[in-house]
DNA sequence: AAACTATATGCATAGATGCACATATACATG
DNA sequence: CATGTATATGTGCATCTATGCATATAGTTT
């Protein structure tokens, strides 16, 4: 049960739906999310971190890159239509199709384009 | 994306996980949901509301009593096999089966079987 | 190895959440 | 209509969560 719990939470916010979004098109580093959500490293990488421990990411290190995907398989073993179910859910959102557009001309270009302040 | 999140917020608790358990078995008051669980009055309304806000839930008045169900058309509607994630996420735990024990020896007689003190 | 860079994490804080307790509400019954 | 009963809800409190800021860590480059 704890489990379910960890993932429901992890599911359950909107910085994370968000991050799944963008992962949905491409893998991406932790700077690219900054920059497609327009937030803060730690913030990027605290949540991607979350929806890693969760379950639904996968990661891989390039250098000093880390790479997080989205972990398909390990979601299809459990809830397969889950993805449907968050793309269905976000479809039509304005955030959303603004963070995708954002992820177009994101660029690893590192933690440099942190935003002015809080947001 | 808001009711995405409040579905799943919905999801993310021990107690409404358990509620959903012997919803699962069969439609129920608000005092056999603290009979089974065996937690306070105010607890099971308040979560069997959060449930029913997030859209998993119909009620029905009969009488005095507030009659809660699964409402399977609107689950199936939206995400088919949620019910089947969450009875396999329950599955072999403890306090689960628990719960579905003390439900086969709830009845309708009201909150005054309402737990000594907090747990 | 020293300087640099991308990410992770300790810490403090504001806000959200879940609960018990007490009380209100709505319906029922004498 | 007064009393009783099942459920809903206001309030306060303890706990959890998400975040920014500062710093640590680990890999890279010169």
């Amino acid at each position: 049960m704890r489990e379910l719990i960890k993932a429901f939470k992890a599911l359950s916010d909107e910085t994370r739906l968000r991050i799944l979004n963008i992962l949905l098109a491409r893998e991406c580093c932790v700077c690219e999310v900054m920059q497609s959500l327009d937030i803060s490293q730690s913030r990027a990488s605290r949540n991607l971190g979350a929806l890693y421990d969760a379950g639904f990411l996968k990661m891989r290190k390039d250098g000093l890159w880390s790479l997080y995907s989205i972990d398909t398989e390990a979601i299809l073993s459990c809830c397969p239509d889950l993805v449907e179910v968050v793309r269905k859910g976000l479809e039509g959102n304005g955030i959303i199709a603004l963070d995708k557009e954002r992820l177009e001309k994101a660029e690893r270009i590192g933690p440099g384009c942190e935003p002015a302040c809080c947001d």
